[in-house]
DNA sequence: TTAAACTTTCAATTATTTCTGAAAATAAAA
DNA sequence: TTTTATTTTCAGAAATAATTGAAAGTTTAA
């Protein structure tokens, strides 16, 4: 397979996952662009390879940027910015881990805290206050293991996780 | 706070959760109202709840059972079919991985397996074959987690958890 | 059979999200 | 300062996804 063949792959196949992820599908390819080059590239650049427009090119890396998982760069004697992606697996997982965290599991464990005053003794209320109670079991519960995540380094988490 | 309106809230958390995954925020809402009730409900009173049409939530209940979400039932002297939620949060858990690491995981690993073998010595060759190798090693983690997840119990998992 | 009750499908519509491109803003150099 | 390079914004356009509703399909029972 030749090299343009494979990034065309990897791009895709990166921006697929980000989409069923409910990550803006360009936003994904930009990182995977930026994973797939040696060096820092700039604003033109991504959108040569992606055939995008600037704007959505500059939203977008700055989405990145605000997500932790791209960095800006500066070289001497150049004005434009240029931006290179975190190359560490573990440390992109720990990154989204935290943000996903923070825009989605946070938001629904306190609506749940909410619907815990809920009063009667209907058959509705108390299947209401039921699944209220196991739902936040397991949004707490789901919450200690990305902090378990986001604290232990990649190594000993996975020695651990190997005791099955 | 009345149990209309907590029913309400339960409702669009639940439904803006699913739709940040990639969820259709509807089949999300349906799987909410299935889990408030305490006995089965048709394709009507899903309609009636939601105020969406028959094509919508008939649509949207077949996805539910596909995933096996949510199950068919059927009540004597009554043609209508009617369905209930899996209430079980971390049988509904187990469900939920399952799907998603068959269509999301599994199709990044074939991918990844697919471009190891890229041929060359530039810079660009050398990056390229150490992002497919370290994703595809965090791929292959991830599935197996979710495989454990999938095998364990609740109790059990947890509990082993809880050994940090 | 035929009719009634219910479910499924799908073309057309509507809603939502994403993208573009040009203008405005900002920052560095002359 | 003024000019030039670069980044940012955002209203409208385009693309995508979700929804409707009516017709077709199925199943049950009279």
């Amino acid at each position: 397979m030749k090299l343009e063949e494979a990034q065309q792959k990897f791009i895709q196949g990166w921006g697929q996952l980000g989409a069923s992820w409910g990550i803006n599908r360009t936003m994904a390819q930009i990182q995977a662009v930026l994973l797939l080059s040696p060096k820092p590239l700039c604003t033109d650049e991504i959108m040569e390879k992606l055939q995008i427009s600037r704007g959505n090119a500059n939203m977008n890396i700055r989405e990145l940027v605000a997500w932790g998982v791209a960095y800006k760069s500066f070289i001497k004697g150049d004005r434009k910015e240029y931006y290179y992606s975190e190359k560490d697996m573990w440390e992109l997982a720990k990154k989204v881990s935290r943000e996903r965290k923070k825009r989605e599991l946070e938001p629904l464990i306190k609506i749940l805290g909410e619907l815990q005053t809920i009063e009667g003794s209907s058959e509705e209320v108390k299947e209401m206050n039921k699944v209220v109670k196991s739902a936040g079991q397991m949004a707490k519960r789901a919450e200690s293991m990305l902090d378990l995540v986001m604290k232990l380094e990649e190594k000993v988490f996975f020695k651990w996780f190997k005791r099955k």
